[in-house]
RNA sequence: GCUAGCGUAGCUCAAUUGGUAGAGCUCCGGUUUUGUAAACCGGAGGUUAUGGGUUCAAGUCCCAUCGCUAGCUCCA
């Protein structure tokens, strides 16, 4: 039968006959000429595979063509190769050790490479990339071999890549031990690849490099890790080069220092934040809409301490769980006192202050409270990875009869928040019991169903990450896309079994017996200081009304404008409007870039002989330009206007 | 913490092979009173991150410390 053709359906349903082990490049060829060109590899039952792969089997293909969106790891692996290539020919004594095509913003791929002594710098960049050109113009095939285990490791002894020996022995029993050769380039590799180097085109290139670990194992050696990407064709690429570059400008330690926003505390204590006062307002509005919707949402708010004994965190279990990211103690009348990493603890004892009866559910109790956490000083990274930071955080204890509609009611409230700093696109994940953790898993399951109750109901589509919850409980986290496509983790909601049990909290039913409440604990924003990062990033420093320091600088043109314009601006302030003055003797056009394009203030208004004359200012917008005269009463209003659209 | 790179005025950056630390912007003073993305003149501003070392001589070379940056998850 092995003679016998197979039937190989195409992506529009229709069916053709084909000999048995036809490769996909047969098929493409019999389809068109074009379209043979294009191809890049062949899916084959959802797999994709190298072009050159004999089909024995019927089965339902596509042809992969640089378009495709499986076309990219196509490309990007192969370029990690064409890179280990080019490394090595330039750094014989180079010897690899990993190189995957990666879903990241900045990179698509990389290559864990030991130089041995050869210490890489940024400069040595270029000669690798062009070297990468070379290897692509040549358009070497990419070659499959599959080979046995001893055969294998031959090879890596051949090529002197004792890392790949390695890999080898870690290849199970029956799985094909394949190589993929171009040119005299040769590397351990599942593929699938490319036809040939050719066909990477132009659109990739080499971005930078760090170090990494083999096998994420700091007792290990550190390679160097080079970063690279590519794209279909040349044009994408500039433009991701564009966007890295439009990311670089966003940066929000960048614009952070520019408009004077923040100042992180560096050498006097990495990780710690100084709020300047333009930042300080930016966080008050956050912190007033916050505290109005929690409010308005059948919250109550509340406050805790910064340091408690040690024994509460000891109850609490975070002395066990979360050690390592506490700070030392401090001794306080011979008892140790602890800096707190999280607020549940204090409230739990709030709970507890008094007898709580079912009619009191359910409670909720939100806080902005100040935390402190140790991270590694490598991780600290501007506002979005710091040491001291505040939470909006809140608690809600609920009957378990409440559990699944209390969830939901959390997630509807955490989005329309989202929505409101002007983020459209969440992705949704549950996160399931971890290794490290506490309850039995019973609790676990039933406090995972729950949420994954609400967001089914949610209607919104998640993922799941297996093992990804917190010690205490599972947990939805949400992650925010802003306007550059990135995503960030801001949200969390985490049902916990655990510390109404570690405190022993209960309630008073219906019946008269005691009972167990259930804990949620839900940050919305995260931590003000990241979400702030976060929203400078997402805004280009270009604050919404409602946020804005300033909302309008009123600029005088000459001296005998000035008394107007003090008068014109004090009517503003009078109308809630908050602006700034600028009198100088500075020409309009540098005063109008000072505010409009430097402070990134969105509206300027300018005082001149027409404006004193008419009472009014000629109002300017950065985005819509010239709107006109206003009077200080009518500028209020657009101003307002757009305030309340949040714009 | 680890690897690599970096640290010069508030900011952005200069300073031959080791040979007197400079410029623009900001700031301050003065002139100018200007019509929508940079008026002009002058001044101030530094123990070159810190501490050692080599040298006749160190911003530059060496060592240590502090800080900053990229990364240290995603199948060979």
């Amino acid at each position: 039968m092995s003679d016998s053709p197979i039937q190989i359906t195409l992506p529009d349903g229709s069916q053709r006959e084909y000999p048995r082990g036809v490769t996909g490049r047969e098929i493409a060829l019999s389809i068109g000429k074009k379209l043979a060109k294009a191809a890049l590899g062949i899916q084959v039952d959802g797999l994709v595979q190298d072009l050159s792969r004999p089909i024995e089997a019927d089965a339902s293909v596509a042809i992969v063509t640089r378009e495709a969106p499986e076309a990219l790891e196509l490309l990007r692996h192969s370029a990690a190769h064409i890179m280990a290539d080019a490394v090595k020919r330039i750094y014989p004594e180079a010897r690899l050790w990993k190189g995957p095509a990666i879903q990241d913003e900045r990179y698509g791929f990389y290559y864990d490479i030991d130089l041995g002594e050869k210490k890489l710098g940024k400069e040595d960049l270029p000669a690798i990339e062009m070297l990468m050109r070379k290897i692509v113009k040549a358009d070497l095939p990419f070659e499959r071999k599959v080979v046995s285990r001893a055969e294998a490791l031959k090879t890596a002894e051949r090529l002197e890549e004792q890392f790949k020996t390695r890999t080898i022995h870690r290849i199970p029993e029956g799985e094909d031990i394949s190589f993929y050769d171009h040119g005299d380039f040769t590397d351990l590799c599942t593929g699938p690849h490319i036809p040939s180097t050719g066909k990477l085109g132009e659109g990739f290139g080499v971005l930078s490099i760090a170090g990494a670990y083999i096998d994420d194992d700091a007792s290990q050696r550190m390679l160097t890790r080079i970063y690279g990407n590519a794209f279909p064709d040349k044009a994408t690429w500039e433009a991701h080069k564009k966007a890295l570059e439009e990311a670089l400008k966003r940066d929000h330690r960048r614009l952070g220092k520019d408009l004077d926003l923040y100042s992180s505390m560096g050498e006097f204590g990495g990780g710690l934040i100084l709020w300047h006062p333009k930042g300080g307002f930016v966080r008050h509005k956050m912190e007033e809409f916050w505290r109005n919707e929690h409010l308005a949402g059948g919250y109550d708010l509340v406050y805790s301490p910064h340091i408690a004994k040690a024994d509460l965190w000891a109850t609490s279990g975070h002395l066990d769980f979360y050690k390592e990211s506490m700070y030392a103690p401090m001794e306080v009348d011979g008892q140790p006192y602890l800096l707190k990493p999280m607020n549940c603890p204090f409230h739990v004892m709030m709970y507890k202050s008094t007898r709580r009866s079912y009619r009191e559910f359910p409670m909720r109790w939100a806080e902005l409270g100040t935390v402190y956490r140790y991270e590694g000083a490598g991780m600290l990274h501007g506002l979005l990875r710091v040491r001291g930071f505040t939470q909006d955080d809140a608690h809600l204890f609920v009957r378990p009869d409440q559990l699944e509609e209390e969830i939901k009611r959390v997630l509807d409230f955490v989005l329309s928040i989202l929505r409101a700093f002007g983020f459209e696109d969440f992705h949704l994940e549950l996160s399931t019991q971890p290794e490290k953790s506490v309850g039995g898993d019973e609790i676990w399951e039933t406090a995972t169903a729950a949420l994954k109750v609400a967001l089914d109901d949610s209607g919104i589509d998640y993922g799941v990450d297996e093992g990804g919850g917190a010690f205490y409980g599972p947990k939805i986290d949400v992650k925010i896309k802003d306007c550059l496509g990135r995503f960030w983790q801001c949200s969390t909601i985490q049902a916990d079994f655990n510390l109404p049990d570690r405190f022993d909290m209960t309630y008073t039913g219906e019946d008269g017996k005691k009972h167990r409440p259930i804990m949620i604990h839900r940050a919305l924003l995260g931590s003000l200081e990241r979400f702030f990062g976060i929203l400078i990033e997402h805004y280009a420093g270009v604050f919404p009304l409602w946020l804005a320091p300033k909302q309008v600088a009123v600029l005088s043109v000459g001296e005998r404008h000035e008394a107007f314009t003090e008068k014109a601006q004090a009517e503003l302030t009078a109308l809630g409007i908050r602006s700034e003055m600028d009198l100088g003797s500075d020409k309009v056009g540098a005063k109008v870039r000072k505010h409009l394009w430097q402070e990134k203030i969105q509206f300027v208004a300018v005082v001149g002989d027409k404006e004193v004359e008419a009472g009014k200012l000629a109002l300017r917008h950065r985005v819509d330009g010239d709107l006109g005269l206003f009077s200080p009463g009518e500028m209020a209003a657009e101003i307002q206007k757009r305030v309340e659209a949040r714009t």
